[in-house]
Order: structure tokens, then C-alpha cells, then sequence
DNA sequence: AGTGCGTTTCGGCATAGTCGAACGAGCTTC
DNA sequence: GAAGCTCGTTCGACTATGCCGAAACGCACT
């Protein structure tokens, strides 16, 4: 792990929890010198991952990190397989569908149907369904404090084997109230990659068995897509005890 | 300028340029042994910045970017402000409508309607209409080498004082075939922070002059809103020719 | 005009990063 | 089936590099 690399990244990190900081609340935050962060910033206005406000002198982040997340969208295997099967999904159970990947204790959406407005969203992992999926297969982290967001959120998460052997993870208004959603895993021919969420109203609550079908379907078909052999994506400890 | 940092935005830099590459690859392309890059890399890997194909070892870009570059647009003033407003323009022209912010040599899109699909893209500033207008007022720079993008891209600029005077560029077919722009500047306070341009087919030019006003309208409307008090922005030397 | 804050610059010291070479795994070839 | 190759990875030593303290600049407010 090479030091001021992972300076600079914290230094961005810092700068996704506000609007704009002042050069001294970054140093603070990183518990370094003003004079080194000042080194750090410069090389990232540099590269255009900063920039800095020309009458404040206040540090925000910059136009390249929309170009790296476009970049890597546009990358990804995962959203090009996923886009045209969950347009369908979402037409077929005329719930919202999104598809996200892990991010240590998060996860991000990377592919939202009907509408792609959530496309980017960051959700902890341990409040809701597709996070709960991605946590049961390893793929994600618990937080060290795992953080309420209503008061429906579990904190600590049930059997991860259930979901495992199920390939389906519920959330009830566990991230925002009034919104229920149903997770199944994406993987591919040797990793569990992402997962799939039909995201709905509490008032539609429970979802029909025929949604949690058409779930089930599609997540096994973009999953082979991907090259996964089997569905739900097994684990060597599972089989061994099943 | 820090050297390990530097070092490290220019491996997200040659990431972007192919969906995976081999850590020799990217050795090669920067000119550094393998065992300097392959630090770097490891540190990019423990923030999300990078992944790792399991099976091949190849390397792409992470997650984090998406989060990264979600938050960017989200803390972007200029993109809130613009979105109401070029939804309005785009209903009432029937035109399609992009925001862009410079960005070194090229623009990145931060805003578009009547469908937002169009954020994201980055396009080289001296191919387009909104690259014109930031180039004429120093927002954008000139790349070493410009590329051609179709036939009729123009490699060296008109002008700058005109595009400053009257506040608008235009584009012919000059970044993609059959694609027309026109754009206009806007501002904050103290300096030009974007562009605003309508875009429509070729077979749609040039554009009734309703739709230049609406343009010169919303631009001004949108720079009103971010604190700037004259428009189109001007500069000392203009006005001092004037 | 004075004062305070925050950003920025500069130089010495020591740490932290760079590189070369060796290791190990995976794949192809013979 | 075994040997060669190529790739990613690890380790250790050298020294160049980045870190920090203190001082200077610019700006806004008093």
C-alpha cells in the first residue's frame, strides 16, 4: 500500500462528504499537515479530480471522476448483459429493477430500469435486499458499526446460508421507509459479480410469487450470460453440508 | 506535483482507455517496471478504484469511480440549477439539450434532456459547439495533437473574439456525421463555468432563430441563477476593443 | 490601515517509494 | 506427461522522494 496514493484516495473520500472543503478541514479530517494535503490536491487539480473554487479557494471534486465512473460503466460486461433483461423484468412485474455491485460495505447501482435515475446510488449493504445477497456470498463486507437507517434496519444480518441456498435476500423498509425490495445473486462462471432487486412500494408488499419467478428467471439468465454454469451460484461448504 | 500520485491518475488514465489490461500493459504504456505499477495498483485495488479479474488477473476500473463521479453531479451546482430550466428548453424547441463542463482538451456532458443518457460522454472541445464557446473563453486548452472526428472537423479554431462577442458556436457534423449543435456560454459570478447547447440532425439545420433566442435565454436564465451579473460573460480585452 | 485566517512556498531530514531480481502459478508446447 | 514460457507477485537495498515546520503571500473583515 503506497502512502500518499492512499492519501490522495482518502483525500477524495474526505471530498465525497461535502459539497467543497477548505483545504485545513481536509487536513484535519486526515489528521495531516495543511502542506502536505496541499501537495496531494495540487497533483489531483492537476488531473482534474479536483477542482478548486477561484474566489473561495475551497476544494470540490472535479469533471474526471464522472468521466472514470462513465468509463467504467461503460465497461462493465455486467450492465450491458443486465440493461435489455431488466427492461423486460421491469415491464413484465411493473416493479422498479436494479442491479448493482459490491463496494466494500456498500453497494452500487449500476443499471436501474424502468428509469435509470438511481443509476450510481450508493446503499450500505447490511439495509437492504441486494446488499444482504451480496454479504451472504461474500462479496461484501459488514461495517464495524453498521449504521440505522430507519428504525426497521437490521443490524446484524440473519443465517447468510438461507440466502445463499435460496438465492433470494428481502428488505422492508429496512433503507427507506415505505420502500420494500426482493435480491437474487448475478455471478459469473467463478464469483458471485453482482445482484438483481425488484424494488417496490410497502403497499405492494409481499410481491406476487409470480414477480419472485420472473426475479429468479432473469437473474439465472444473466448469469449464464456471464458464463455461471449454476444457479443459484453454490459455495464448496454448502455443497458439502447439503 | 507528486510523483506516486501522478503516477497513479495515469494508470486510471490508460484503465480508461481499453475494458482490461494486463499490469505489463499498463508497465509499458507508462514507461515504469512492473513491480512500480504493481504497487500503485494494489492500492487503487483496496479502494475500489480498480478491480482484479479473478481468473485472469487482468485489471479495469472499480467501482468507487461510479461513486465517485455520481457524487461530482450530485454537489454540482451548475447541474442543478440547469435542470429544470433545459428540460423547459428542450420541450419548447424540441431540440435535444446537453450541459457540459471543460475538461483539459475535452467537455464532459453533466446534464441533458429530454433524456439524460447523454451524461457522461466526453467529447474533444474543438470538435463541438459547447468545446468552442469554453475554448473562447479559456476554459478549455487545445490538445498537443486534435483528432479528426469526421471529415469535417475543424482542427484549428476561428476566431475566439467572435464566439466571446455574440456568445454562441456552432457545430456541422464536426464530432459525429449527421449531428448539428449550437452553443452558448455560461457563467458564474467570476468565470465561465460550462456551455449549454441545443443538438439536432443535420437534416434539422440550421435551427430557426426561436430556437437561438431560447437558447441565448436560458443561458443567461441559468448564469443569472449562479451569480452572474453581465451576459454574455465578458473579458477585460473585449471590452476594452469594444 | 491593521489584524486574522487560510492558502501557498521553501528547505532539510528521514522516510517511503522505486527498481532489479528471484519466486510461484498457470498455460502452451513439445 | 514434462519442460518451457509468460505473467503476476514478493522481497530487499538504495536513494530519490515526499513529508513536515516555519515563514510569506493574499484576501476579507474590523
Amino acid at each position: 500500500m503506497i502512502q500518499s496514493v492512499d492519501r490522495a484516495l482518502r483525500v477524495l473520500a474526505v471530498l465525497q462528504g461535502a459539497r467543497r472543503r477548505s483545504l485545513g478541514e481536509i487536513a484535519t479530517a486526515l489528521e495531516l499537515a495543511p502542506s502536505t494535503v496541499h501537495g496531494i490536491v495540487r497533483t489531483l487539480l492537476a488531473h482534474g479530480m479536483v477542482v478548486q473554487e477561484r474566489d473561495s479557494g475551497l476544494y470540490r471534486l472535479g469533471p474526471a471522476t464522472l468521466r472514470l465512473g462513465n468509463v467504467y460503466l461503460d465497461n462493465l460486461e455486467l450492465r450491458a448483459h443486465a440493461q435489455p433483461w431488466i427492461s423486460e423484468l421491469a415491464d413484465r412485474t411493473g416493479c422498479a429493477v436494479r442491479v448493482a455491485v459490491p463496494l466494500g460495505d456498500d453497494v452500487v447501482v449500476v443499471a436501474a430500469a424502468p428509469t435509470p435515475v438511481e443509476v450510481g446510488i450508493v446503499i450500505p449493504a447490511h439495509a437492504c435486499a441486494l446488499g444482504k445477497v451480496l454479504l451472504a456470498h461474500g462479496a461484501c463486507v459488514l461495517p464495524d458499526r453498521p449504521r440505522r437507517m430507519t428504525g426497521e434496519t437490521v443490524l446484524s444480518p440473519r443465517d447468510p446460508g438461507i440466502v445463499r441456498r435460496t438465492g433470494l435476500a428481502t428488505e422492508v423498509e429496512e433503507a427507506v421507509l415505505g420502500e420494500c425490495g426482493l435480491a437474487a445473486p448475478v455471478a459469473t462462471a467463478d464469483e458471485v459479480c453482482g445482484a438483481i432487486a425488484l424494488v417496490v412500494p410497502a403497499a405492494d408488499w409481499p410481491l406476487p410469487p409470480t414477480a419472485l419467478a420472473a426475479l429468479h428467471q432473469t437473474a439465472r439468465a444473466i448469469s449464464r450470460e456471464l458464463g455461471a454454469s449454476t444457479w443459484p451460484p453454490q459455495r464448496e461448504e454448502d455443497a458439502a453440508t447439503a
